[in-house]
DNA sequence: GCCAACGTTGGC
DNA sequence: GCCAACGTTGGC
């Protein structure tokens, strides 16, 4: 299984729009790289949700992939924003997957966490900044989740109760995605 | 195939 | 709102 990272701007389409809607078409994508990682996407994969271009940047939760690659409509829609006109319903040039919510983390792990997180120090997301779908080593993903899990950042004197409850079976987490179905 | 010009992204 | 970084376009 794979693991992704996908940015988003809040004021256009935050986490918590994601909540609401239980699932949203990413469209609009009009990278090759990104694309190319979007079709190497498999239903069920991971993805971290990271507001880009806000007040509070960083990754807002966790989502995963509903349904995989597939024409972007919008791109041959004059108009729409993303439009373009190399793409048609003949042949389409871009591609866009569904990504279901799967849960918010109870805090923001920022940027700044993220530059503290030694796993994640050689993450794409740092040496392509303006690749908006970035595929994850199982390493960086865990580490991020873990941060955000154990949250050990903001009230150090709870970690110790943190990790006394998550050692059980019962992780703490919320309650299990909304299944994507077909 | 190079690379300057251009437009956009995204942190600050 | 600014502007550096950087991906893309298009002339040669």
């Amino acid at each position: 299984m794979r693991h992704w990272l996908m940015k988003t701007e809040p004021s256009v389409f935050s986490l918590d729009d994601l909540r609401r809607k239980g699932r949203e078409g990413w469209d609009g994508v009009r990278n090759y790289e990104a694309r190319n990682s979007m079709r190497a996407m498999r239903v069920g994969d991971p993805v971290l949700i990271y507001h880009s271009n806000a007040e509070a940047i960083g990754v807002a939760g966790l989502a995963e992939i509903s349904r995989e690659a597939h024409p972007d409509a919008t791109a041959w829609d004059p108009a729409n924003a993303h439009f373009d006109p190399r793409s048609t319903p003949e042949r389409p040039l871009w591609d866009q997957v569904e990504v279901a919510f799967v849960r918010a983390f109870p805090q923001l792990v920022s940027r700044d966490d993220l530059q503290r997180i030694p796993a994640f120090s050689a993450s794409l997301l740092w040496k392509r900044s303006r690749l908006s779908v970035i595929p994850l080593t199982d390493a960086e993903f865990a580490a991020v989740l873990a941060v955000a899990e154990g949250d050990q950042r903001a009230r150090p004197e709870r970690a110790a109760a943190v990790r006394i409850r998550s050692s059980g079976q019962g992780s703490g987490r919320g309650p299990s995605p909304k299944r994507a179905s077909r």
